[in-house]
DNA sequence: AATGAATGAGGCTTCATTCAT
DNA sequence: GATGAATGAAGCCTCATTCAT
């Protein structure tokens, strides 16, 4: 779990029944594709729990208010996305750092861009304010695994494993957010993908193996 | 000037006379201060006309609409930051390309850390809706910029520098915005500002220099 | 009972079963306590029924809505303190005046000092519309009492007496009630008291004795 | 002023145009009417800025909430009260001290008989948690008032003034509001306010005079 | 008989925008 | 031109009450 959720942001109470944890999941789906449609400032609690089919009481039961809705969103789209990029750092455990590396962007590409929509609205929503939490948390984890994976590298050469990690991942997250605000896609984001797999082996080479 | 900007955005009347500029530079420096305090949600046009010490009245003199606020605000500090991507671009032509490279870096990344809290003020106000108009122009004028420079490269190799271009906008850009939001500072900015040097020139010597 | 309770904040049935009755205590307690603690803008029927242990929907079983709720709790304290007041009365038949005003407020005084934080919080709910039936309902069965008793008195006069318990009975009453409102307590309250003595002292004694 | 207002409840602005001053006595009046019609419960603000012919917008530029409101028609009402009782007070200065009481009891009482309904609605009105601040300052500002009074009696006899004060105050506020509360009227209420007077008679002479 | 999830009307409040002065 | 009081739609959220389990 991502949750460091600061105590305001929790969810009320987690679903117990089964029921409930429909509701919840009705809650979230229509969430997000009220962001994908009209995007965060056109969010209202009234409009989500429509959607959601569910009353508007119903879904105040579960977050405390709309920040928490968006908090929830939020932590469990990025909790899904730190799943996979740990799990592609067990995988490639023990392979060279080049191929890690690849391995790496392209899960992560690839995840982001399985639904693009909900990515580039949930990459607005975040920007609201107390979620830094979550981009921290976030951040935290996936480091962990990646400085781990590296460490293993068969080609490891001991160089400032801290510093490279703290690189890579911020070259790789960031120019894929880039990329999407730029509106890529296609051939085009194809061709950025390739590159960017280029320019990070060529970083890890340069730097000594 | 960036402006492709969306007929309903512009600004009502450009600003003439002196005092109306005046005006407008206050508005404009009060929107920044309240969005560094207390972010776009908590911005309204009362308190930006109050801090600006003008009416509300004044305010809608010069901009139709919040929205247009948020626009001129950010088309002007895309506008800076272009002029100065340009400056540079112009002032590195003919040299060898990693030298634009590391010169473009800087420029950017000192323009974006001179004042972190707008930087970062900035970055969330931009999430608004129409302001992708805004992102995009941007793009253009900085890829034109860029792409020239790299190709009066003293070492070109002629190979494709759209591509090229691409790539290393993209990274460097989402780089630094990534750095933002993860909040680094001091020594690990630096040092990540150092690494994204060694990883541009890295790409464009391993491309065929 | 003091009830003239007008039909729609009956309770829905008299306990009438241990458990039943146990149930209904908890309840009372329970909002007599919330009552104290947040006053009644603050009190919920979830907030009650968490805090008497009991599901909402058991405490609709036992009160048709929240209305019939406080006054039940109201009509339950006045309850008591009209058999206090009345078992006062019964015990100075006979007596002269004055002492028997001397007893009646210090019975009244007492039991509404006994708890002053629930007696304040009381005061405070009964402002709710319907409890008018509450208030007069008790006004009338202590008014007979005190006039009963005066009427026994060994130095009984003669006098007016419907007037003279009205006018003691709203002094006594009211003063109590004002010195409540205006937070004394200790020394101070307690010279009042005295002094509420002397002077219903005085005003018998006056009247003609 | 009575104002010592906890700053929570202090009105937004004060009306400076003409035009504002009758919109703020528009509102109170709105309040007070609706207060009287159906009690504190069913005040909402919609229905006060209705009646007062104002939008709510208008409204909550003088008061920055509902409480606020309420808040200030009581303050309004009792600084009004206090005027009186003030003015009674000065009036009466070096006259005996039975005289004295009962033009306080007679100003009172017709002060808060004028128009019952008003202050039934106000009284209930002001049970309201945090107007307390209210009730404590306009007791502080009458004592005082009273005390200056009775210290000028032809007839002083040196005792306890604060002592008495409180005495003749509780009892006289505290019969006059139970009174209401009893839906005393016409030829009762005329009685209980001549037996008032004449206990508080007996109480001065007691006393030692 | 008890439970507590669900309901949804309706309360409070904000704030972009207008327009009479 | 400038002002700022007034507007009112619309958002968020609560809570008394019901009813399926």
């Amino acid at each position: 779990m991502i949750s460091s959720a600061p105590q305001a942001l929790k969810p009320r109470k987690r679903p117990q029944q089964r029921r409930a944890s429909a509701t919840v999941d009705a809650i979230f789906e229509a969430t997000i594709q009220l962001l994908v449609k009209d995007g965060l400032s056109q969010l209202t609690t009234t409009r989500v729990a429509e959607r959601a089919g569910v009353s508007v009481g119903t879904m105040y039961q579960y977050f405390p208010h709309k920040q928490a809705l968006i908090y929830a969103v939020n932590e469990r789209y990025l909790d899904r996305l730190a799943e996979r990029v740990e799990a592609t750092c067990r995988e490639w455990q023990g392979n060279p750092a080049g191929d890690m590396v690849e391995a790496l962007i392209d899960t992560y590409w690839h995840t982001k861009t399985e639904k693009p929509d909900v990515t580039r609205a949930l990459y607005r929503s975040v920007v609201e304010m107390d979620n830094e939490a979550l981009i921290s948390a976030f951040a935290v984890r996936t480091d962990a695994a990646i400085t781990a994976m590296l460490a293993s590298a068969s080609d490891n050469d001991g160089s400032d494993a801290r510093s490279n990690t703290r690189t890579l991942v911020t070259v790789i997250f960031g120019a894929v957010r880039n990329s999407f605000e730029r509106g890529h896609s296609g051939e085009v984001a194809e061709d950025l993908r390739r590159q960017l797999v280029i320019m990070c082996r060529a970083y890890l080479d340069r730097h000594g193996r």
